[in-house]
DNA sequence: CGATTTTAGTTACATTTGAAACTATCTGCA
DNA sequence: TGCAGATAGTTTCAAATGTAACTAAAATCG
């Protein structure tokens, strides 16, 4: 007999599912954007010239989800995206004046967001999230099995689409 | 100009898919069976004679995935479904013997696998992590701006489906 | 070089998911 | 009673998402 409601996996899924529904709505409603969307904005904005590969890897969606968000976003004048003299497959993607105006507005509702999360720890709490986080991401790893050790630092971005691969 | 990396909701959101992922492939491979499924299985399996309305608050589904988990469940003969005399529209469900076996089977590997997470986890932080989760879903819910003095305690089973609702 | 394998990105198809409409039943209240 | 909402559960339709197959351009290696 389990119970749900005190299953570690499950209240973080109900977790998640409850800010990204809290945050989403911020966007969608007065921006018209899509989580998939949103983010791709976010990462060109951080990265610019960065391609959709790129993106995909730093957003930790596939390549499919970012073409099609990418698709979106240039027919929407929001994604610019110009040629890459060393590589005639991939382009540079930045933000269009339009773009990134959208993404200065946002990104202050997403800080005020993330703040109002964070304020509602104690400090001692806020560290340890921190140490969770990252050790649970690690240990749910089926691949990480015993590979503590290797050298990736807390704060290392995703390298790859977790919710993708474990097929190879 | 924002660290998708560093940012809390996006932090959570891939942990928690990597979680589903790594706990789904257990019961996906093994059993055939869905998030959903299992989650209605395991509900099931915990207050049996339960309804289908009453599974979906429980597990945080809306009505229309436990409708359409529980018509599979049936169908594959892991449930069993009996009338209500006090209102005909309900249901009653049960878990079938084969269920029942299954459900049994499962557990231990959802058990072992939520092990191996808090196990990563050292004590204060395990600690630290309860009251992280019930924080900040008090603080994502948009209605609870300031009611943090409702009377629910930490280990409340979440009352309603939190990735809906957000519209009466 | 030229053949083979990889990689960037897109397209096509199938599956999943959610919103809204619908049926049947129940509850409250005149 | 009996009519006006509510509620349990299902069905329908459209949008989101994932998988696999595809095109074009690099990279690798004999």
């Amino acid at each position: 007999m389990l119970d749900l409601e005190h299953f570690l996996p499950y209240r973080l899924s109900v977790l998640s599912n409850r800010i990204s529904q809290g945050i989403a709505a911020a966007y969608r409603n007065r921006f018209d954007l899509s989580v998939t969307e949103w983010r791709a904005i976010a990462i060109v904005g951080r990265y610019p010239g960065i391609s959709a590969t790129e993106v995909a890897q730093r957003s930790a969606m596939d390549k499919v989800a970012v073409s099609r968000a990418v698709k979106n976003l240039l027919a929407r004048r929001l994604l610019e995206r110009e040629d890459n003299d060393s590589d005639r497959r991939a382009k540079h993607l930045h933000l269009s004046p339009a773009g990134r105006d959208i993404h200065d507005r946002i990104v202050p509702a997403a800080r005020a967001y993330e703040r109002r999360l964070i304020d509602a720890l104690d400090p001692g709490d806020r560290e340890a999230l921190d140490r969770v986080i990252h050790r649970l991401a690690e240990a749910a790893d089926p691949a990480e099995r015993s590979a503590e050790r290797s050298g990736d630092r807390p704060d290392t971005p995703t390298p790859c689409d977790p919710a993708k691969d474990p097929k190879p």
